[in-house]
DNA sequence: AATCATTGGACAGTGGCGCTATCCAACTAG
DNA sequence: CTAGTTGGATAGCGCCACTGTCCAATGATT
């Protein structure tokens, strides 16, 4: 497949890919001559990925970059190489580690993960992205006094759970290690917005129950 | 309270609250002469509601416009205007509603709210745009490739119920009706951070459980 | 052999957006 | 009287995901 072809069947235009080559989420296709490389399905699915993370999850090209970067990585081994793609997937800014309101939200996520039992997470993921991007917006509702206890996350988190196990099931039914982590990203990213839409049709359907059409 | 104590107190620059009052965001201050205006608690609450949506819930500008005209707009009943400040939110791009892909999401969409016996959302529902901002994604996803189906969604958006029904128990021990529907935006929009980063921990929780550190 | 299109590569330009900076005349507090 | 602030207008910035243009080398077509 050439670069023209690759732009028909992934439906991108070839300046996208080249700016994609050139960022270098796309690995360079197999060289023929100086003036011409041979492409596969390989790239017609990473183009896929690549998309996805873009459009759908907004994830920015430099962490698109790394998360490429963890996904090949074949000195991981498979769960590593898993949980490194979802590692280097940080949403969001960071919070400012020495402003107060910061310091309250890592108390409350550290209180909040205590009564969950989640030992793992407390003990080994203070430094882990996912922990950080819990922290963040917490920190930024509560400096803009926006109050948050635990008693109030703590059934978000028990339904989060409940999702997450639900995520690894699906994840264990696919038999194929090579592209595992390429699937664990995606389920993580692409599902995100599924989510967050069934939320607000679930609360437009709560409120015509509670209070009537 | 003048401009400057205004972005003293909120920690927004004068040039920003400028920019906001520009762009309608922030009501105009009580004019006391051709050079002055006095800005009250409610300018700074509504400050810190903007800047919630913009900056936690990176909800555009031109949204957050229309949001707050819904949360202002007193000739809506009060759950009329909750709902109207909620339905002023579609998130993410439109699906082209011609494209197969967005035909057969629909589809998809029909069948779950069916079988989820959601009845409000799925005769009232199809023109909301919490409906079409569940389409959008999952036909994006079927577009790109990856396979969606009912079974799959159904616990996703049975755990999604539960959330929504939280949302609403903490929404109902407010006692204030003019703050109702700026606290239902909050909370709907505010929270979406936190819960997508709670099912980030969960994850490494559950990979930490299943396959060891 | 002669034409015309395509390729990889480099690089400047674009458009959207959330600010940010500058300037101004009118005013006002000390 | 003077230094500072205000509302208002307008231009510019910084980021970022592209997008458009140009080029010489090469390939495909006639």
């Amino acid at each position: 497949m050439r670069l023209s072809e690759l732009s028909e069947h992934s439906g991108v235009s070839t300046a996208t890919i080249k700016y994609y080559l050139r960022e270098q989420l796309l690995p360079q296709g197999r060289r023929i001559t100086a003036t011409r490389s041979e492409y596969d399905a390989s790239h017609l699915r990473r183009l896929r990925l690549i998309r996805a993370l873009i459009q759908v999850g907004k994830v920015p090209v430099a962490t698109v970059r790394e998360v490429l970067a963890a996904v090949d990585d074949e000195s991981l081994g498979r769960t590593n190489r898993l949980g490194a793609a979802l590692w280097a997937l940080p949403r969001g800014p960071e919070a400012d580690p020495d402003a107060p309101a910061t310091q309250a939200a890592g108390k409350l996520v550290e209180e909040l993960l205590t009564e969950l039992g989640w030992d793992f997470a407390r003990t080994n993921g203070a430094l882990s992205p996912a922990y950080r991007s819990l922290v963040a917006p917490l920190a930024r509702l509560l400096e803009l006094g926006y109050p948050v206890t635990v008693a109030e996350l703590l059934p978000y988190a028990r339904q989060m759970a409940s999702v997450a196990g639900h995520d690894f099931d699906a994840l264990e039914k696919l038999p194929d290690d090579a592209e595992r982590a390429e699937t664990a990203v995606s389920a993580a990213i692409l599902r995100e917005p599924v989510l967050l839409a069934l939320r607000r049709v679930a609360q437009e359907e709560e409120s015509a129950r509670r209070y009537g059409v």
